[in-house]
DNA sequence: ATTACTAGTTGAGGGGGTATACTATTTTGG
DNA sequence: CCAAAATAGTATACCCCCTCAACTAGTAAT
């Protein structure tokens, strides 16, 4: 433990435990506003997997199936999400409506826009690089493959 | 806007607007139970200040003066800071208790642990300085220099 | 069939946030 | 000098997030 781990984790800290949530505060978007973050991570979920259950959604949101629960209810009064019976009448089959599906294709592009603008202002081209060896690596060590 | 902006864009995504939030709770300690990630800030910088107002508070933090209000009101009731009248009988200022700096000490220690054992486990030494060089470049992209 | 398990919902309680309205105090300025 | 304006912080209503425990309904297993 030197002082260069005593640095990141200052950093880690300042940067990723409360400054990622100023960065989404100010991506200026009403559909970042109309959405939570939670929402946003669950209708990009249920879209890779095209239809999925509640219970999976828990595992992948890594919140308690009641969380979920109230979430797909505040999603069906939105129209973006709808439910497909299957003949285990237990369960329920989530997929995105169509305008589910255009929802989640804009916010894409609007925090594409933000990151691209903030990265290329600030980052120069040769860091890029670097950035990227970092992020996949933070990515394997918050053990977020699965997701 | 090449294909590394738009890898750099998911990638930011994943680990930092979802993948923080995991690596917080994956943190096992009962303070980090006892005490919210926002109340644990608040703690921080009413330390560095020494003594501070509700209003700073929420310009550092970034939220509405009330949310401040309610923090400021949980953590008095835990005896972790403690009130100073001033002259201007309005405001308040805000210091740390003995038992809200040992607090943050505990924390900090707790926290260091535990990225230390995260980060050598899965970073070689050669690529620390490159974590240190994007995340120091990161903290004063999101402009949190003034915090 | 009867019991045991599983999927999902509900409600209480506590964390976060905003905006508005309000109290109390200080400053300002005619 | 005193009334009006500005300031610090609180309270309330309403929203999101979360957990846990109790519950319903449907399926599986003995």
């Amino acid at each position: 433990m030197d002082g260069r781990i005593k640095e990141a984790v200052d950093l880690f800290q300042e940067v990723l435990v409360y400054g990622t949530e100023r960065v989404i505060k100010s991506v200026d978007h009403p559909l970042w506003k109309e959405y939570s973050p939670e929402q946003i991570q669950m209708l990009k979920l249920i879209g890779s997997e095209k239809q999925i259950t509640s219970a999976r959604l828990a595992v992948l949101q890594a919140v308690h199936k009641s969380a979920i629960s109230s979430r797909i209810k505040k999603l069906l009064q939105k129209d973006v999400i709808q439910v497909v019976q299957t003949t285990d009448k237990r369960e329920k089959l989530l997929e995105l409506t169509d305008k589910g599906q255009a929802i989640i294709e804009e916010l894409d592009q609007v925090l594409a826009d933000y990151l691209e603008k903030l990265l290329s202002e600030n980052i120069a081209d040769e860091e890029i690089e670097q950035f990227l060896t970092i992020f996949r690596k933070l990515k394997t060590i918050i053990k977020m493959d699965g997701v």
